[in-house]
DNA sequence: ACTTATAGATTATGGTCACTATCTATAAAG
DNA sequence: CTTTATAGATAGTGACCATAATCTATAAGT
């Protein structure tokens, strides 16, 4: 009756030792990345978030000081994801990889991935409206993908204007229904963005 | 004691008069414009928009079916307003008016200014995430915007384009710091997007 | 084996949420 | 003048909010 998630613990035999506490970690932060970029920041509470990790706001609270806090770790997590993206594809060795990642950026399979996609479409918003925390870890984490970007392709201000082309794109596609003018939109801004 | 408001209205002399219902609707929307704006659909009560518009929520929801209705409502407004705010320019003449639509755009004062400023950067997310009425509202005064711009300024695609870095600009600009990150973004997109 | 530290469950707290039922004052219509 | 319709105030509703306090089970150190 008691302890709702007793039973999965018993099966992992892993209880409270530090893998099982990195464990429910892990499962947090995953969990808050899902909701806050599907609802964002005000639209999901603390316990909708405990209850898709599978703990309860206890854990929460043991792991995170607030949830201004767990949503600054999943900024920051968000725009390392971004970062490795980028370098993996940048690896594959392909001339224009900026292309293809902007290709990528702009599927339909992205697009209509909100809670697993890129955090600049769906978190940018929160964070400007958040704590200079989050400010913070989001500034850094931008420096480093324009860094990534411009690199070896362009100037940091050109760097700039795609990241920001592309997330406004995905945020437009988003906000437009299903109708002729969304189904055309990111294969029409692929194609202005595409080297000539 | 009772009635916070009726010493104004007692003043005013035209309580329950057509135009005064028509006052008390407009300021509600005015106030819900600038609360949404600033803190998103979610961050913000019935009960703050009522206090702002000083009326009661009573008042709200005789005027409006529901919060989201409202938020429709302001979504519709915030694109015409779009659209009147681009043909303004456009009929002063200049041959670059997008550019110097872009220039305001991204000056510090428009982005500075998220109560009363443009309604892309701060409801279009919010849309992404409510229903079918105020996606619709937003798709069709989004097709008006690119009609404007791509009507005498090149293809649709390459209006969508402008109006998605725009966007997307101003929205990184809000959500970083007051580091030198933001501090020469704006201008250095501006120069990208200025005709070479 | 025994102690200790702690991860995480449980429960509670005071506040706010969207929304509703009811009431009242007054504008408009006769 | 009387009636009627309604804008808007008042005062709730139960649900949810972020967070804290307390408790307990167990892993780790001895």
């Amino acid at each position: 009756m008691r302890r709702q998630a007793a039973f999965a613990e018993r099966l992992a035999n892993l209880r409270y030792s530090k893998r099982h506490s990195e464990q429910t970690r892990r499962s947090i932060i995953d969990a808050a990345a899902i909701k806050f970029r599907e609802n964002g920041f005000s639209g999901v509470g603390v316990d909708a978030i405990a209850s898709q990790a599978q703990v309860t706001t206890g854990a929460i609270y043991n792991q995170f000081q607030s949830k201004d806090r767990l949503f600054a770790e999943v900024v920051e997590e968000g725009l390392q994801r971004l970062v490795a993206g980028l370098e993996h594809i940048k690896e594959e060795g392909s001339e224009d990889w900026v292309a293809q990642f902007a290709s990528y950026y702009l599927s339909k399979n992205h697009v209509a991935s909100v809670g697993i996609g890129c955090c600049l479409p769906t978190l940018s918003f929160d964070v400007a409206r958040a704590d200079e925390q989050s400010k913070l870890v989001f500034t850094e984490g931008l420096e480093k993908v324009v860094g990534v970007i411009s690199e070896e392709h362009g100037t940091p201000q050109k760097a700039m204007l795609i990241i920001a082309s592309l997330l406004g794109s995905v945020v437009l596609a988003r906000a437009t229904g299903n109708g002729k003018l969304r189904d055309d939109l990111l294969q029409e801004i692929l194609n202005s963005l595409d080297p000539r």
